[in-house]
DNA sequence: GTCTATACGATGATAGAC
DNA sequence: GTCTATCATCGTATAGAC
């Protein structure tokens, strides 16, 4: 394996990246998808085990470096807020923990992932990519929290943890397509520029996260 | 077809909107779904056509009364509004909007369909089913478009569009599974009562949606 | 360790008899 | 409308070559 080869497991991984976000992963068999690659149908079996371990590795390789930049963000946003003797801002979390997955969709094969991201979930048996996933999760989860609850000093916990499920629904609407989005708008132009939306989505859920809680709930 | 013999077509939608929930679209094979639905294997496509035209017809039969619900809702609302010479609520209108879809999840049946149907808006795949989701919508985006530009009148209209986005995701990301939730309380109990979890979606977008627009937006 | 050729069981879809 | 029989194709498994 030379910097020029990039061997079987990488160039199964870069078509199956590409060919699963382009037709969707039930329908690309794994006969086009090595015979793309240019390996052997049974190259799959043997790097990877099954059609949907591939799956769950194609994930893998993109989620980690974009966790590990969201973790990194919020470390640096608690550092400065220590250094200040203040709590962190809630805008500038929301945007650490959103941020990393909407420049995955600028990056080269990265719009590929982005859109796979969105449609895992209609297959209840991909049991195996749900635990990646949360287990990915983990520790910005366990970062995060702990930042927010200081954000947010009145908010009780539970209160919080449902409201960051609701943010991270609206983020997974966004990255999913603009297609819904576009005919939300019935074919009024809608500015789809990484920045503004990201200003959109901050500002959302940072004004739904500041709601004062129902006293039924407080 | 008598009442007490629901017809082949029937027996079929019962079947697989249970067997799909279950185990999934991919896991579940039409033989085994005719064998439960004690019908023939060429039944299902002499019906429907294809597998994929079955998961299609599973939604829209639980969709059309959901929408219909969700229309009756916003002309009561805006009757009421126009009677007192006022703008119809923000919350009552988000209610109208998400309550149909909690409560489908209530149903005998409907929470089968519950878990299949979040899972919609998160899949892209299935093209004829985004198709029909998106006529099933379209009534409720018309009526419920300038009810909401009422009820916020200092939004621009396409910062409104953003947001119904936005709020859409956080109750797709809701119906989708609580499992998810509970894995982000880490063990930590969670109510999951419909009126609560309604109270608390609805505060959190109708927050959301009040945010004043950024002035790069305006 | 990697890769290849090949075979197996199951699937969705279809044609034609009744 | 319903059935049986049949087809191409799928994911997977394995034996054996380099």
């Amino acid at each position: 394996m030379t910097p020029l080869d990039p061997g079987t497991k990488t160039q199964i991984l870069d078509v199956a990246e590409r060919l699963f976000a382009e037709q969707g992963f039930a329908a690309t068999s794994l006969r086009a998808l090595t015979a793309a690659a240019g390996v052997n149908l049974a190259a799959v079996n043997y790097h990877f085990g099954t059609k949907e371990a591939l799956l769950v590795a194609v994930f893998e390789r993109r989620l980690r470096p974009l966790n590990e930049r969201r973790l990194a963000g919020v470390d640096a946003l608690m550092r400065e807020a220590d250094a200040a003797g203040r709590a962190p801002s809630l805008e500038g979390l929301l945007d650490t923990l959103f941020r990393p997955v909407l420049e995955m969709a600028g990056e080269p094969g990265g719009d590929s992932c982005a859109k796979l991201f969105a449609r895992v979930h209609l297959e209840t048996e991909a049991e195996a990519l749900e635990s990646m996933f949360l287990a990915q999760f983990c520790a910005v989860r366990d970062r995060i929290m702990p930042a927010l609850l200081r954000a947010l000093p009145d908010l009780p916990e539970h209160e919080l943890i449902w409201r960051l499920h609701f943010a991270i629904g609206a983020l997974a609407h966004t990255m999913q397509s603009t297609i819904r989005l576009q005919w939300l708008a019935r074919g009024k132009a809608m500015t789809t520029d990484r920045e503004a939306t990201l200003r959109r989505l901050v500002g959302f859920c940072a004004a739904g996260m500041r709601a004062p809680a129902s006293k039924e709930d407080r």
